[in-house]
DNA sequence: TACAAGATCGCCT
DNA sequence: GGCGATCTTGTAT
């Protein structure tokens, strides 16, 4: 299992290229490590789906900054997002992480998640992959790329047949395939895109 | 008035 | 029954 801790310039590219770069990489989060297998670029000014498309705010102020930091942000008034920073500073672009795979600590993650049923639906979609490593409000804005940061980001193998598609949940720029995802069975099948209201 | 936190309802499996 | 880059209300500026 990789050890090596991705760099700042590693992820200070394209989210879209960061996107594919995270696919197989290791989040660590205490004492429980994920795996990451699907993720949704994210952009800024572009992007009207991205929370910088409206423009910076201490809330996204962290998509604003330097690349290896966590982005964290709280939807629907019970969820939470994570995001990695990518590009440099002063540009916006996340990366946001939807599934993942338990690969160390499932005990704590099954008990952070009772309901689960299985070790892929540990952190199959981006809610439940924050509950999983315990990450909420206060994790927002945490330097990925620190060794001694709470929460870390690991190399991974090269990720191998990548696949991409329209991105889940979002209303609008859904002929962008901004979302990457590698096969495994903790990928979530949910894949329609337009939900809420008729969007047709 | 703007931003951020809290909730709910539709679509999912 | 559970999850989700939305919607609404409260607080801060």
């Amino acid at each position: 299992m990789s050890s090596r801790l991705l760099t700042r310039e590693e992820l200070a590219i394209d989210p879209v290229d960061a996107a594919q770069l995270l696919l197989g990489a290791y989040l660590e989060a205490g004492d429980v490590r994920v795996r990451i297998v699907e993720v949704e670029a994210y952009r800024g000014g572009d992007d009207p789906a991205s929370h910088c498309y409206r423009g910076k705010t201490p809330r996204n102020e962290v998509m604003f900054g330097p690349a290896g930091f966590l982005y964290v942000y709280f939807v629907y008034g019970m969820h939470f997002c994570a995001n990695v920073v990518s590009l440099v500073d002063g540009v916006p672009g996340a990366v946001l992480l939807r599934a993942g795979e338990v690969v160390s600590g499932e005990d704590i993650a099954f008990s952070r998640r009772p309901a689960s049923r299985s070790a892929a639906e540990l952190a199959k979609g981006p809610a439940r992959l924050c509950k999983v490593l315990g990450l909420d409000r206060s994790s927002n804005g945490l330097d990925l790329t620190s060794a001694s940061s709470p929460v870390r980001l690991y190399a991974g193998e090269p990720a191998t047949s990548v696949r991409s598609g329209p991105r889940v949940g979002v209303a609008v720029a859904m002929d962008v395939p901004w979302r990457f995802w590698i096969d495994s069975p903790a990928v979530s099948t949910y894949k329609r895109g337009g939900k809420r209201r008729n969007s047709a």
